[in-house]
DNA sequence: TTGAAAGCGCTAACAT
DNA sequence: ATGTTAGCGCTTTCAA
């Protein structure tokens, strides 16, 4: 593999003009530049990114800390557009996307990513309530850009939408159509996004005067199998609900298997709202009201904000809010009317 | 940031001895081995990626070439479930994964992973006919794993299904069903996994004495709109198809909107058979009947034998088939009778 | 069992 | 406009 040095020998050079003529310096004669990239072409010179790192204490990467449940991550469409958003901008901006694959606890991966200096920021996935990485961030002052609010104060930027708002715009929607027996079926229940969701269902049925019961709220995980399991059990109780708001698509097709197959008709018998709105929510049997959260778009301005970070090379604690929309299919029951701007 | 030499300092020893107890060498006491290492925790030290990589030459990171057509692939649950497959094992060696969100064009981005020293090898995601990049790889001779079979002769180890083994069963299925008028509805036709399913799919027709049609093949790219863009031309032709055999479910899941938005129920009026067998495929309406490929298995195999390789320290060129299976369901039109292993 | 010293490939003062 | 030099943080001979 050809050195930076080898370069510059064949170009009758010095090293350092080799490296000016790569930052394409604009104290190089034009006529050694055509020499050196003579050289550097004939050589296939690539540079070598430890040694270049070394010394300016930059990767080009931002790193994305993947949770422990790394099946759930995977697996869900959410995750993969939000992804697919990342790359985007990533590309754009010629940086390097790594998957912390690595390590033991979350702790041990976001110091193999940072201080390692495998990369110059990372992105986080959700949060929940006393997060210890959130306290190591703050503790790194590194850039950082979380997916979702902290539950508690903490310094760092984050992209989310109004979870509590848009859980009340569905319940409230579950509401109007008739229902008054409404479950929440969630994700863990010391994740911040379900709180905030399971808040603003409780809100919605407060204000319209209906008392909340907690038999009616289920947490499970973020699989298919977590919404059937989960359904289950919300359609096991005496009292059972009409409808069930879902914190999650995937949970909602879950759901709907279970329902299915103790031989509820969706929405005759039982009326289901998702959350997401993945691309499969249009294509199921019925098609699955959800609420539209931007996933894509919440991935390019996570990404966005990072970068931004890294460029100013300090924490800025910023956050966006990307609105939702409530998108009405037929798994509700209401006439879909389409969607449902807020 | 405490670096070595503080840590040596700290230690009372040289920064080699601490090196040496990093690496947990034997011929070190254990005396001085407690030592360091209360003075490693004292400081919080963390070792230097790019410092180490310098002097080592390895990375301890696998990467993933992203194909151009990045949308098709993050969103994709076919890529999803294999890259969970790869992250698990990754995760597992305690590797690092690196998705290649930067540079242009393909053989850039390759170089800027395994000249520039990002990566110890790389992943690739499937192949066409003549494809520049199998041939960098032969010439870097670094080590590589190729999703589905290279088109020519090339120095990767790969991971595959036998598509057209594959093909060939699915269409058989629906040949026993009775249908004559069978379409296909593939990707890229330059892809090779395309070239192996129809390959098989037209091995079937001849084979049962049913001679292929042109008209009845059509190409597209990898997502719902692509097989519903493709569905569309099929069920245009005047003779047309009375069962489709799609190369990705997520192609049939366009294919059934297309369908279903023509008046045509399916399977009464239309079969269908998808590929890779997604969860989702199991909840679609009808439930899909699909070749279930194995993509968790696929991913896992494709980073062992990498990271086989990399311990190897050179390429392999080991082939390996995950099998497949026909798993029979709705969409078919033939009574479920469950798996139908090849 | 440990230390000293060289060097991995690059960039960035500081000279000129 | 270009060269010289030092050094980034680590591993690894080679010596002791």
């Amino acid at each position: 593999m050809a050195t930076i040095k080898d370069v510059a020998r064949l170009a009758n050079v010095s090293p350092s003009t080799v490296s000016r003529v790569l930052a394409n310096s604009p104290r190089i004669s034009e006529e050694t530049k055509r020499r050196v990239r003579a050289a550097l072409e004939q050589l296939n010179y690539h540079p070598n990114a430890f040694a270049r790192g070394l010394v300016t204490n930059s990767t080009g990467a931002i790193g994305i800390l993947i949770p422990p449940s790394a099946e759930e991550f995977f697996v869900n469409p959410f995750f993969a557009e939000w992804m697919a958003g990342v790359a985007e901008v990533a590309r754009q901006r010629g940086v390097d996307t790594v998957l912390s694959t690595s390590a033991r606890g979350e702790i041990e991966m976001l110091d193999h990513m940072i201080r390692g200096r495998r990369v110059d920021g990372v992105l986080l996935i959700g949060t929940r309530r006393g997060d210890p990485v959130l306290k190591e961030i703050s503790k790194l002052r590194c850039p950082a850009v979380l997916l979702g609010r902290p539950a508690d104060p903490a310094h760092v930027s984050w992209v989310n939408n109004d979870n509590q708002r848009a859980a009340y715009d569905a319940t409230l929607h579950l509401l109007n159509l008739g229902h008054r027996r409404i479950g929440f079926l969630g994700g863990a229940s010391d994740l911040v996004v379900t709180m905030d969701r399971v808040a603003g269902y409780r809100n919605a049925l407060v204000d319209y005067g209906v008392e909340p019961d907690p038999r009616l709220e289920v947490s499970s995980f973020f699989l298919e199998q977590g919404g059937y399991l989960g359904m289950m059990r919300l359609l096991a109780i005496s009292d059972r609900p009409t409808a069930v708001l879902c914190a999650d698509d995937v949970l909602a097709f879950g759901g709907m298997r279970a329902a299915h197959e103790l031989g509820f008709e969706v929405p005759r018998d039982l009326a289901i709202v998702g959350f997401n709105d993945i691309r499969l929510a249009e294509l199921a049997h019925p098609a699955l009201t959800s609420v539209r959260v931007h996933m894509h778009e919440l991935g390019v301005r996570s990404a966005g904000l990072l970068l931004e970070e890294i460029d100013q090379g300090k924490p800025l604690q910023r956050h966006v809010i990307v609105n939702h929309e409530l998108v009405i299919r037929y798994s509700c029951g209401a006439k879909p009317i389409g969607t449902l701007t807020t």
